[in-house]
DNA sequence: TTGACATGTGACTAAATGGTCACCTATTGT
DNA sequence: ACAATAGGTGACCATTTAGTCACATGTCAA
């Protein structure tokens, strides 16, 4: 209970972490292949946007606080690895019930579009609030 | 393929509209009752956090837009509905190729505590980087 | 019609965020 | 020892964001 692992409860900075472009893009960086140096990050993300080392530093490090990112430093360089585990936690803790609830209201794949398209409609099948008039 | 569904390219308004822990109390709430009003969720908020109607209503047209919520307005009130198949895409799209590495990564589910409790250890088994030296 | 109710709008402030830079430390190789 | 390399720090600025408020609109009910 205590000593429960810190990071379990609060997944808001997992969250906030996941709310940049630039750190999705450097989780998927890492997902193809790890234990980057921050150069090389740094050279692989100035393929899609502009910006300079330390602006990438900014963002490991704000991966690294949400736990998405551990890092271990060999020689004068820090290799950088991804921990997918905080995002299958939220994925768990909360996504997942809503993922399920969109399997039943997506039945009709095409649905979304139609639904987004004609704002006096409640947009949800069956369910409708029982006008209660 | 050019009338492809326009949000499904971007998820960035859905990252960042769950980035925040307020909309993903409304969010909540809506899962638990669809269908209320700004008031029943301003109502709703308050007994979590203080905040006033115009702070919950901009939060609720956030969500709007990122399609997290549809709305319908019914005389004088409007009525709020979740959408979770934005959720469900970019569980798809992006979280689902990361729950599954997770997956294999956290076979022993104590792991994550030990591994970041030892800031010198590369924390993912196996795939250590070949040592080059 | 009049007043209470439900919500929208635009301006505004305070705080958080993204990004850069000048400078610093530590490590490597010669 | 020296220069080159990899990275960290703290200050700084611009933009975005969260939140509130005074006011306006539209709706219901007597």
């Amino acid at each position: 209970m205590v000593t429960y692992c810190r990071s379990v409860l609060d997944d808001d900075p997992v969250f906030k972490a996941l709310a940049d472009p630039v750190r999705r893009l450097l989780l998927d960086l890492l997902f193809v292949q790890d234990g980057r140096s921050l150069g090389e990050l740094d050279a692989a993300v100035n393929e899609h946007t502009e910006m300079t080392r330390f602006g990438v530093s900014k963002h490991l490090r704000q991966l690294e606080n949400a736990g998405l990112v551990l890092t271990r430093k060999r020689g004068r360089t820090k290799h950088h690895y991804l921990n997918p585990v905080p995002i299958q936690q939220i994925h768990q803790r909360w996504i997942g019930k809503y993922t399920e609830r969109a399997g039943i209201a997506s039945v009709l794949l095409g649905m979304k579009e139609q639904l987004e398209q004609s704002p006096d409609e409640p947009k949800r099948p069956g369910h409708e609030p029982k006008d209660e008039s």
